[in-house]
DNA sequence: GGATTGATGTAAGAGCCTTTCACATAGATG
DNA sequence: CATCTATGTGAAAGGCTCTTACATCAATCC
């Protein structure tokens, strides 16, 4: 990773990308500024010229990983093709490989303790991604009578909330975390066809 | 808080508050041993003779909050008295409550990144509150017809997992957290019920 | 009672991290 | 070419973690 210019030419892309090695490594804690400025091959004062201090890098990582994740479900929900029941198992899906597959970007989007309000494109790249899940929600609720529907955003949330817990509590692959007797997968996807069950959208056993 | 003897004579105990205090101002990632250690009125070094390193303490704090966590949800479940879905009410409110008055235990307990399986007794803490979650769940079960009836370690994880979700999400009361048009609680119980007709446990529009 | 022993706290220091400041280098601009 | 600005370096202050040798105190044992 030595350079022969003395400008690297792409620090900030090289810090973001050591950020998420390091993360990925030894978790949001253990992620150092010296590090990162280590492995990408400057000296330690360099990170400086690209970010305001080793938060504000995280705030980019964690920026950089909600776009990523909009990415992710967008393409899986796939505007709700074939049909909003199998386009939101694909959601589900996507929802749970992101945090297994990503999991340096999924714990600096959600327990690094960066509050989203303090950087605004941080908050917007979140609100773009529920903005996701509450279109689903709409087109599943459109299923539903009018009338006594629970609003779509209720059932936006209840399916995020239920995503986030199992990818939180049991989604990350590495040892040492609780095990489950089920693959997370089908855990969500159960407890979704339950819930779209009592909302009274699937018929009882046709889960197929 | 200084003190007259040599010896501080609850040392242990004095760095434990000390560290809820520090995590509950500055969040699990702002918490130092030192700062503990001057809360506590000890030199930098006091802290080692009582705990291995920093991990340690936080490790300590997760199992007591765990074990805080334990209480708290038995008293709450009180043994599916006065029956099975006004305990789990009772329950869930006690899930959050928790999480919303005890921000520092939390954050230990989920987002410290601490793995389970390095302690045994944090490990066997975690469990002991997921049984309660568990055993309510088998309180549940027990209304639907035995024939195809879903595992009831199912349906705890289904709901720890909304819990959590909601919990972990929107369930803590700092500023600049994501809003919640609705108290968290009532989002909780909304999605309990709409699950628990899924289920067939609940009548449609009985939510009383 | 006095000496010994183990537990608990202190002082000092090595090593690392963060952050700042003055300075160096290079790319861009005129 | 000369200058301006962006970007990287070196050095240093201050703080944190953790270790080691030493100090203090309580309890125990003759």
């Amino acid at each position: 990773m030595s350079r022969r210019t003395y400008h690297h030419g792409n620090l900030r892309e090289a810090l973001i990308n050591a950020a998420l090695e390091l993360i990925g490594e030894k978790g949001h804690a253990g992620f150092t500024f010296a590090d990162a400025a280590r492995l990408a091959g400057v000296s330690p004062a360099a990170p400086y010229r690209h970010f305001r201090d080793r938060d504000a890098l995280m705030a980019d990582v964690a920026r950089r990983g909600f776009e990523q994740f909009e990415a992710v479900l967008t393409k899986a929900w796939n505007g709700g093709a074939p049909d909003p029941l199998r386009a939101l198992r694909q959601l589900g899906q996507a929802y749970l490989a992101f945090a297994r597959d990503e999991p340096a970007y999924y714990a600096s989007m959600f327990e690094a303790g960066i509050p989203p309000g303090t950087d605004p494109a941080l908050l917007q790249a979140g609100d773009r991604v529920f903005a996701i899940l509450r279109q689903a929600a709409e087109a599943i609720a459109t299923k539903l009578p009018e009338q006594g529907r629970p609003p779509a955003l209720m059932i936006a949330l209840h399916i995020w909330s239920l995503a986030h817990g199992i990818a939180s509590l049991f989604g990350r692959g590495d040892a040492a975390r609780r095990k489950l007797p089920m693959a997370p997968d089908d855990l969500l996807e159960a407890g979704v066809l339950v819930y779209l069950q009592g909302l009274g959208i699937t018929r009882p056993a046709a889960s197929g």
